[in-house]
DNA sequence: GTCTATAGGGGGATAGAC
DNA sequence: GTCTATCCCCCTATAGAC
């Protein structure tokens, strides 16, 4: 598009800015974070902000869709591959590493907020995405029971919400660029949620 | 004591209120709690709350230091049982699956507001209380893998992390007085941490 | 796009009456 | 032990100058 350029120029300050509070919101949580909090690590004054951006919860939904958005792609690709049910489970797994490695800020305003911010309409869809990773993960594990790759006795709502907790859990202590990277920590939760830690 | 009985009859109106409070900090969040909730839910104005306590931030504190005592004192127990290693693994398990069922409130609270409160020095204690925790398992899990009963290429450091993290993020969806029983759910997670959920 | 200035509301907490 | 009344601060958000 020709209109990119000056597009881009705005949008890149905007995106400027939200990384900044996505920042904050996940270091201290949405309400710790005022306004400004994210003025002053912006170089800014408070009201300038609202030049950006309607409201403190403008901002926080802009971070939260985007990465949501993002995230549900690569999900689909997994589930619409030629991959066997296993396969799968260990990619989507992998992903959400990924997804933490890539995007700590964002995965830990949802762990974090979600359940606040759900209790507004306008975070409804916080829900409905929710609902659509559950319908992931169930249609997998039922897949992989049903194909013999995984054991016949599991619970599978159990077994869905133990995936999803310790996966996404990670984010409260994983930092990426150090030594343990995200692809070692997903294999060695892999080999556990396989194969458990019994010898 | 003789003087019990009136010290307890002061202490039972602030269990109660404490009791209320700790149900909205978990629901709500303790930063989006207001003193004029508790206030309310107790059926009293928010200026009464301070004939009980100095703060919001004692209310929370005397919550969480509390709980923690009772935790701690029941992780000894087990410690210093004669148990074997497996067999004090699964029993630290079922011990927080039971805390999550007896003190959900509590629970959510460490989970969800320890990062936050512990940047204030009166809150140093929850970092103590982590790195306490964390003793107990590394103890459990090097002699779980010295005696064989574990497998011997574990990341000790990684598999408490995964341990710690499942067991205490079922306080987000597990709600006590349903179907789904807390010790059911000890079951079934220490059937996937042990053995796996491959076939 | 940012600043100055400020409105308007809600928050934690206090003092003294009852 | 609770209520009345209120202080003071900090918060989000706005209006208009630069």
């Amino acid at each position: 598009m020709s209109a990119a350029t000056p597009a881009e120029g705005a949008n890149s300050r905007r995106v400027e800015l939200l990384h900044i509070a996505a920042g904050l919101f996940a270091e201290k949580g949405f309400k710790n974070t005022t306004v400004r909090d994210i003025a002053d690590a912006s170089g800014i004054l408070s009201g300038s902000l609202y030049h950006h951006f309607d409201s403190k919860e403008s901002m926080v939904d802009e971070i939260l869709s985007t990465f949501q958005d993002e995230l549900f792609a690569a999900y689909d690709a997994v589930l619409t591959s030629d991959l066997d049910a296993r396969a799968k489970i260990e990619q989507c797994v992998r992903l959400s590493f990924e997804a933490i490695d890539k995007h700590p800020h964002e995965v830990a305003i949802f762990q974090n907020e979600a359940a606040y911010l759900g209790t507004f309409e306008r975070f409804d869809y916080l829900a409905e995405r929710n609902a659509q990773s559950r319908a992931v993960w169930i249609t997998l594990l039922d897949d992989g029971v049903r194909s013999g790759a995984l054991r016949s006795d599991l619970d599978i709502e159990l077994t869905y919400r133990f995936i999803r907790d310790t996966v996404w859990v990670a984010v409260k202590w994983y930092r990426p660029g150090r030594k343990l990277t995200h692809e070692a920590i997903a294999a060695q939760y892999l080999t556990i949620l396989l194969d458990g830690i019994s010898q």
